[in-house]
DNA sequence: CTCTTGACGCCGG
DNA sequence: TCCGGCGCCAAGA
């Protein structure tokens, strides 16, 4: 059962339990709320992600689309979350987070 | 029902 | 390392 409402409150709860300075992939959340791919977390984030520290969930590679980069940087630049040289990227292998198992079914 | 679109990810070249 | 292409899944036209 896997309505757009669940898979929202799903995909919210986790992002909420990122802590500032790190990061979650939105693959990494998908895998965590047993969202069935990827591009499901995205569409939650673009529609309802405005209520949640939506910067610390960001691609694979550490990057974000041009238009929200720009407004990232400047809460990655308060929270100190670990950037890759280009100062463009997070670096994900010192950044990534793990959510608490004891949320899953 | 088919086709397009999108806050994605992975695999070559 | 940078780029292009293909796969994936749901929602809207």
């Amino acid at each position: 059962m896997r309505d757009r409402e669940l898979l929202t409150e799903q995909v919210l709860a986790v992002v909420e339990t990122i802590p500032p300075g790190r990061v979650m992939s939105y693959g990494a959340i998908a895998r965590a709320v047993g969202a069935v791919g990827p591009r499901q977390v995205g569409q939650v984030m673009a529609y309802d992600g405005g209520g949640v520290p939506w910067w610390r969930v960001v691609r694979a590679d550490g990057t974000l689309p041009a238009h929200l980069a720009a407004r990232a940087g400047v809460h990655y630049r308060r929270e100190r979350t670990p950037m890759r040289t280009d100062g463009v990227r997070v670096h994900m292998a010192a950044a990534q987070w793990s959510p608490k198992p004891s949320s899953l079914p």
